[in-house]
DNA sequence: CGCATTTAATTGTATATGCAACATTTGTAG
DNA sequence: CTACAAATGTTGCATATACAATTAAATGCG
């Protein structure tokens, strides 16, 4: 696993959660109501990845699936016991940020952040970016 | 999957290879033979995962374990024919590379190589860089 | 020399992910 | 209004990886 995954992942833990549940949860409270492919697309990751780790969340009351007719026009929505939980982790996010700047130095996590976002933008077409923070 | 291996792995598939298959090959043709777990070091993967991925190889007669006695002390070789495969392979992974400095621009991957690199130094203890190419 | 401790590699199990097949729904044309 | 076509979410299967348990060997001490 990405070394710089692991950190966050293992700091999220104390809060009960996943990095990438974490981010789930960020990219839902930031994009409102939205079906699950945009999602998917906003996220970078695959449709299906997306529906599996969209369970757990839904299962723990974080995240609602309003079923509209049928699996078509089904939108992804923050509940309120979602968004606590998500206000809940913040600063447990923002203690992995701030552990990583320590460890590799405010610049060069700016400087990797802003050459990986660039080379992204370069290697697929641009989509929304959704920071994790704040 | 990280969009850069997949550009790999689609490039290196040409020459009947897995980016990480070329990668591993690199690593026994510039370390020579060494046991298994300092190979699984220096490529940063798990011992488990270098058994795994050290198996087709050895299948396909490309990489050697001599027995020692037993398990304990085995070591990993490149044989002729896995010289002669990395060789041949060799101008793919250089494709690989070219197409992503035209894409992302040669100044931007010279960066991205050194911050990450750097970075990796500072989240683990050094060792020994072994670069695919040459 | 033989037994215990330590070290190293392999195998079993779990997780994360994507692709392709599938199902289902929405839209369109006759 | 029916039938066909296109779009979209979900499930089955395959791959890649790590951790933990297991196995086997080297080493050291009595």
């Amino acid at each position: 696993m990405l070394r710089v995954a692991q950190h966050y992942d293992l700091e999220m833990a104390k809060a009960g959660l996943k990095a990438t549940q974490f981010s789930l949860l960020s990219h839902v409270v930031k994009l409102g109501p939205l079906r699950p492919g945009a999602l998917a697309l906003s996220m970078k990751v695959s449709a299906s990845t997306l529906t599996r780790n969209l369970k757990p969340l839904v299962d723990a009351g974080w995240i609602e699936l309003a079923a509209g007719s049928g699996a078509r026009s089904r939108s992804v929505a923050i509940t309120p016991a979602g968004r606590a939980k998500r206000e809940e982790a913040r600063h447990r996010w923002k203690a992995a940020q701030d552990g990583l700047n320590q460890l590799l130095g405010v610049d060069r996590v700016l400087a990797l952040h802003a050459l990986i976002s660039e080379s992204l933008k370069l290697l697929s077409p641009t989509l929304p970016e959704v920071d994790d923070d704040q």
